[in-house]
RNA sequence: GUCCCCGUCGUCUAGCCAGGUCUAGGACACCAGGUUUUCAUCCUGGUAACACGGGUUCGAAUCCCGUCGGGGAUACCA
């Protein structure tokens, strides 16, 4: 039942990192095709010289495979339209001397001014009809030689067979100036398939401006407290960023070069962004594929939140993987208008899965995520994993909610101390200086330590557990927060535990 | 400015094409209760939308027109 001759392709500018908007095109694509038996094929549009950089699209095809969105190119080649140069000046050349387009101070266009006008059919806006006025000559090939965008990818898809062209809609415009070209060139035109955008929460255009606004105005807040030379001399003593959050673009060059334009100029260099949000402990808003893979959400995840924006598969259904989109996805169940990207829906919906999947793949994605922390943990790993995973929303959360494990509070909560351990006259701190001596004589597994809370809480006819567990958890995190308390004593181990209680009751009396 | 596209809860959306079953359904968020040694989870309930104005029709979220609002194109960017 499979149609073996639909051709689908991704075909992205390697000028920057893979963002969501193009993610998700690649995603429908690729189950497009999938779906049908059909080939989907992986190309670079790499004719824009200047910002087109091969590191950006090594990162584009790295964040296309974690996404798990793989390609079908024959041979495994990715093409690449500076390569095809030859083939372009063919086109043109014949287009030329058909007088159907001319030399314009270097450049060639392509004439639109002899046809009536132009109509297409799209899978998802309908029939849409460009009336000649609109109708105006355009460049195909630059004065430096190269095609522009809208003749190569043309030429293209028409060499590549390609027979759905699925891309966002700011290039619903631009196909009418493609079907006069396919027209032009008799061939078949493909059937377009336009997606609507992917828009901010306040809807405005989602992109690497928003990175480089949130930056600003910390550095510029930093600013007016410390004074300018002292906040560049803070920047330029960061470490090295990692290469996740580097721009192609921005990769090479001198920060403290680049403070000053990001600053004054309003430049939108991402590194420059990254480097000044480590600086200031801030976090920059997510909005490359790459990003999002970085602050620890799933790819399956990532790929079902950007399917429903925009798509659904009818019935109320939105949860589903990869195989579900390539068995329902289908161009008449696309959305016309845009949509926002709602961060909380997308945590929800990873939380749920990574609160939901078996102890041992949270484990093995953890560790994979971050083996450093793994590493830290040896043999306690399983043990921390097993605690963080009901309580995780991403893979980043277990090192950030349990950074007490590694680091002793060397402050306590005011709040958590005066409702745990001050109030009823140091009702709490007395508690805690007695179930000290308990701890120091009980078996240190998580059973046994649950049985010396419940019986302490009995012996000493306490409300609840909390009364004394409470206590516990200032004394060891420095918050009235923890995972439960039996396996948070046993992973910080009866030796260190001894020493925080005792430090905290140290520190009380004090005051 | 001109042209093209779009407009259902705060957000993503179902319903629209084939008008009545829609006192408009689901999800996320939010609010209130409950379970729980804290947190998280979990359970129950709740607030909340057809942009506006005309028309067609016995009947309109659904069809038509206009207004307003949003997005895109108008580049030798893609």
């Amino acid at each position: 039942m499979t149609t073996p001759s639909i051709v689908t392709r991704f075909a992205p500018s390697p000028t920057g990192l893979l963002h969501v908007g193009g993610a998700r095109t690649a995603l429908f694509s690729w189950a497009y095709a999938k779906g049908r038996g059909g080939t989907f094929i992986l190309r670079l549009e790499d004719t824009d010289q200047k910002r087109s950089s091969e590191a950006a699209a090594e990162k584009i095809i790295e964040d296309l495979r974690w996404l798990g969105l793989n390609w079908d190119n024959s041979g495994g080649v990715i093409p690449r339209q500076s390569q095809r140069l030859a083939r372009y000046n063919e086109v043109i050349d014949e287009l030329k001397s058909r007088r159907l387009a001319y030399d314009d101070a270097g450049a060639v266009r392509f004439r639109m001014d002899n046809l009536p006008g132009v109509a297409f059919d799209d899978a998802v806006y309908g029939h849409i009809e460009v009336g000649k006025g609109q109708l105006e000559d355009f460049v195909i090939k630059k004065a430096d030689g190269f095609p522009t965008f809208h003749l190569a990818v043309v030429v293209d898809d028409i060499d590549m067979n390609v027979t759905h062209v699925i891309r966002g809609q700011e290039h619903l415009s631009n196909t009418a100036k493609h079907a006069a070209l396919y027209d032009a060139l008799g061939k078949p035109r493909p059937v377009w398939v336009h997606t609507p955008s992917i828009m901010n929460p306040d809807g405005s255009k989602m992109s690497k401006r928003d990175k480089a606004k949130v930056a600003r105005k910390a550095a510029l807040a930093r600013i007016e407290i410390e004074g300018r030379e002292a906040f560049i001399d803070r920047v330029l003593n960061v470490k090295p960023v990692p290469m996740y959050i580097q721009d192609s673009d921005a990769v090479s060059g001198n920060i403290s070069d680049k403070i000053d334009g990001f600053i004054d100029s309003e430049n939108d260099d991402i590194l420059t962004a990254a480097v000044i949000a480590l600086r200031e402990g801030i976090r920059l808003p997510e909005i490359n594929v790459a990003d999002f893979r970085a602050s620890g959400y799933l790819p399956g995840v990532l790929c079902n939140y950007l399917a429903l924006l925009g798509w659904n598969p009818g019935n109320d259904v939105e949860r589903f993987d990869l195989d579900f989109m390539c068995e329902t996805f289908d161009f008449d169940r696309i959305n016309k208008a845009n949509s926002k990207f709602d961060r909380e829906k997308l945590l929800a919906f990873n939380a749920d899965t990574l609160q939901k999947m078996p102890p041992e793949e949270f484990a093995s994605l953890l560790k994979e995520h971050q083996p450093r922390l793994a590493t830290k943990l040896g043999d306690q790993f399983r043990g921390f994993a097993g605690m963080y995973q009901p309580r995780s929303r991403t893979l980043n959360d277990p090192a950030e909610l349990g950074r007490f494990f590694f680091e002793a509070p060397t402050t306590y909560d005011d709040k958590a101390v005066k409702k745990n351990l001050a109030r009823n006259d140091g009702e709490g701190l007395k508690l805690l200086g007695e179930f000290r001596d308990v701890l120091a004589g009980t078996e240190w597994n998580a059973a046994a330590l649950q049985a010396a809370v419940e019986k302490f809480t009995a012996d000493k006819q306490l409300k609840n557990m909390g009364s004394i567990a409470q206590p516990l958890r200032v004394a060891l995190t420095g918050t009235a927060v923890s995972p439960p308390i039996d396996q948070t004593l046993e992973l910080i181990g009866q030796q260190e535990t001894l020493a925080r209680v005792d430090r905290c009751l140290d520190k009380c009396k004090e005051n």
